[in-house]
RNA sequence: GCGCCCUUCGUCUAGAGGCCUAGGACACCGCCCUUUCACGGCGGUAACAGGGGUUCGAAUCCCCUAGGGCGCGCCA
């Protein structure tokens, strides 16, 4: 007996998608799974001044990237102004629907009387009884809906709950304008009955223009679809989300470096929730996902939240794959094409290598980009202001020191290195930290990196001992300058061969 | 102004009359682990907007107040 379930997302063109649209997406996205049915998507592009292709083109590339796809054709409202005109005819012929010659004028001039009266219904009706023979000359009328007078609207919202107007209060709407165009509640309510939606979830600023929308259901004797208004997504500070905040496209979290997964996980459990639950993979959100556990308020954009969860699935995700994640973003890191243009086949086992201590340290692909500079830097590397603190000339002694013994390391991976190291503070007395740190920053510049003999291991032999030698060899007149290899980075020593 | 909606730790939320001396997560603060930073582990600070009811009993039901949001176009 129960159709099966046809939700619709339906942006309007007229910028990115930005991050509650995504949430909403998401939602419909989730419902139509859960019930085995539909997401269509429709692109609401009446608005011929404002819609761009380049807009449409940003959401679709938006909802890819959150994996968020759609069943059948995009439908795009525009094209289907004939059939909304004709409904719009029909209504009029029907008597359900009447030509309103009022001005612009004449409709300012309602509004504020109505304001300064208190009164809620905006236009008077004042065309709806009078007969077409007292129209003006020379003017084209909009068609409007003859709305109910008395009694109550009531939409029965799976998210809201029981919401009830008194018909009262709500005007009679205009479905098609004077250019002859549709206007979008009309376009909505035929759309939505012609693609078959049998569940409208949409944003929470909707939910006035669901009474009115019922309006035309009814007029038309349609079937009115369940409707679910969410709430609205707000700025840390409780306003409305501003640029500032986080009403970005969708682009912009995939620039910082953020995961769909964790953007889809973040997302869903704004205004959602199961019990205790935090982390949702795909199939557990689908399997869980349901209107009623939707909250009625409010919820405001956490970064640092986000931020988390995003970190969580870096570090779930298998090593190749961020390094192919990585590799897709660099075009929209700033100096991002220095890794670009570095890409080899070597360095890419290379990232891999690492990838386990990178990780761990990473909460956005940004970060773990910055992170694994220290593996494609070329000598001599450049180094921190925090890194030169670490290296004293007591330190760099150190590493000089060091550096007989690390040349001299027979089969070079973590633990050969790591046994040299360790007896080597130990005979000097040191912990290992005092020789760790020094090292750290002599071979990525910096002060924190991924464990330091992993370090040691994917940079190989001949990279470390030359960073060893750009900080320590000056000192260790002796040993290093028999390499006499160093030279390269050296501008100091500017022996060229 | 009118209409509608919302209100549990800083944030996301659990909670659908007794299980609540209100739980989880993020953030924050300690401690542990430790070569750095992380991760991880352990612990801590922290909330039912206010006021009236109803009830043996209210975070949960009702009313009022306050605060907030959305809507009020020939925009969507």
């Amino acid at each position: 007996m129960s159709d099966p379930v046809v939700t619709r997302f339906a942006p309007s063109p007229t910028g990115f998608l930005h991050i509650g649209g995504g949430r909403t997406a998401l939602f419909n996205w989730l419902y139509a799974r859960r019930f085995g049915g539909k997401m269509l998507l429709r692109i609401e592009d009446t608005d011929r001044e404002r819609s761009t292709s380049a807009a449409i083109a940003a959401i679709i590339e938006g909802l890819t990237w959150l994996g968020l796809t759609w069943d059948g054709e995009i439908v795009f409202q525009f094209a289907r102004a004939a059939r909304h005109r004709q409904i719009a005819e029909q209504l009029l012929s029907q008597g359900k629907a009447y030509h309103c010659y009022a001005s612009p004028e004449e409709l300012t001039a309602m509004r504020e009387a109505a304001r300064r009266e208190g009164r809620a219904k905006l236009y008077d009706g004042r065309w709806r009884d009078r007969d077409p023979s007292e129209a003006p000359p020379g003017v084209k009328p909009v068609i409007r809906l003859k709305a109910p007078q008395t009694g109550e609207t009531v939409i029965e919202d799976q998210v809201q709950g029981r919401v009830v107007w008194q018909n009262s209060d709500l005007d009679d709407l205009v479905l098609l304008r004077s250019d002859g165009n549709p206007t979008y509640m009309l376009a909505v309510v035929v759309d939505d009955h012609d693609m078959n939606v049998t569940h409208i979830i949409r944003g929470d600023d909707h939910l006035t223009n669901g009474a009115r929308q019922r309006h035309i259901y009814e007029a038309l004797g349609w079937h009115v679809p369940i409707m679910a208004h969410i709430p609205l997504i707000h700025g840390p500070d409780g306003s409305k989300l501003s640029k500032r905040h986080g009403a970005l496209g969708v682009d912009a979290y995939r620039a910082m470096g953020y995961l769909p997964a964790a953007m889809r996980n973040y997302l869903v459990r704004l205004g959602w929730a199961h019990g205790d639950q935090e982390t949702f993979s795909t199939a557990e959100m689908i399997a869980a996902f349901d209107l009623a556990a939707i909250g009625r308020s409010p919820a405001r954009f956490d970064f640092a939240k986000l931020e988390n969860l995003n970190g969580h699935y870096i570090r779930a995700t298998a090593d190749a794959d961020l390094v192919a994640m990585l590799e897709d973003l660099l075009p929209h890191i700033a100096g991002g094409e220095v890794l670009s243009h570095a890409m080899t086949p070597a360095l890419r086992a290379k990232l891999t290598a690492a990838m386990p201590g990178l990780k761990e340290r990473a909460k956005t692909l940004i970060e773990l980009f910055e992170a694994s500079r220290f593996l494609w830097a070329t000598r001599p590397i450049e180094v921190n202001e925090a890194a030169k603190a670490v290296l004293t000339p007591e330190a760099k002694a150190l590493i000089a020191t060091l550096l007989p013994e690390l040349t001299a390391v027979a089969g070079w991976n973590a633990a050969a290195v790591e046994a040299v190291v360790r007896a080597f503070a130990e005979r000097a007395g040191q912990k290992l930290g005092a020789v760790a740190q020094p090292l750290r920053a002599a071979l990525t510049g910096r002060t924190t990196s991924p464990p330091i003999f992993d370090v040691l291991d994917v940079l190989g032999r001949d990279e470390s001992l030359g960073r060893l030698r750009d900080i320590g060899g000056i000192l260790a007149g002796d040993s290093a300058s028999n390499s006499a290899n160093n030279s390269a980075s050296h501008s100091a020593s500017g022996g060229t061969p």
